[in-house]
DNA sequence: TGCCACACGTTATAGCATAACGCAATTGAT
DNA sequence: ATCAATTGCGTTATGCTATAACGTGTGGCA
């Protein structure tokens, strides 16, 4: 994976994900970005399209939101399969990168003969500052 | 968990998802019982909400549809993380629950202080028949 | 009887996502 | 240079998913 030349929407979508501290739906981008001349949800649904597309952004299915990628794509860096924790009080996300749950689903869809396109797992709950609270 | 009496429209709804051969959306199930004399999106909401609150039916995030559970519902049984295959072609789906996966998971999420309220992990893919055409 | 809890029905609205059209800029042959 | 193909962009309209808010009816129970 090279690093991708974005265009201007792609970064002012991915600049909106990066600098919040939460998962952002598409309706809440584009309430950001209308000073900058976004009009339409189309607009961010195609830049979502290729920042997810480049692995620059993930899309939490649970919550019909987004977030960037909290790893470094300087280098090529192609991450597996990924857990994310949710928290469901301040939309913290982290993300988790294990090779025994990746080998384990691995093993479990090869023993259905299942050809896995992509794997989604997500945790909600409460992280540990809430949690405490 | 007991056996839950069920009502009228959650019977009609746990019926449809029960002889659907793949998860339907919750608009699919209300034309499906338009005869039976639902009009409205509610009805079919509020009824999985209840389906799902005594596990009957499962819902999938990742293509915001329902299915019935795989499992038998006669003796006290709760199972604890699922993972469903998906089959984007047939739309076949499989619960899969692992321990190693639900421990591996739990560790986890202990590890960071995280307390899990519920886990979501759907597969998506091709299943055995599809992927053999 | 009066109260409460719960399921239900209806209308309206909110929130999420894509179809379809046309235009403009870029690229990459010929 | 020119043409064709690709890609991104902007706009309008539409479709799909989910819930808010209000009112009705019924059964259990003090
Ligand atoms: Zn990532
Ligand atoms: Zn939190
Ligand atoms: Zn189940
Ligand atoms: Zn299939």
């Amino acid at each position: 994976m090279a690093d991708h030349q974005l265009t201007r929407n792609q970064n002012l979508v991915l600049d909106a994900l990066s600098h919040a501290d939460a998962p952002l739906s598409a309706y809440t981008i584009l309430d950001k970005l209308r000073d900058h001349g976004f009009r339409a949800p189309l607009q961010v649904y195609r830049a979502l399209e290729k920042l997810l597309e480049f692995g620059l952004v993930h899309r939490l299915e649970s919550i019909n939101a987004f977030v960037a990628c909290a790893h470094r794509h300087d280098h090529a860096h192609e991450h597996g399969v990924t857990a994310f924790t949710i928290c469901e009080d301040c939309g913290n996300v982290t993300e988790l990168c294990d090779s025994v749950i990746e080998e384990r689903l691995s093993f479990l869809a090869t023993q259905q003969k299942f050809k896995t396109e992509k794997t989604t797992i997500e945790i909600r709950g409460h992280c540990q500052t809430c949690a405490a609270a």
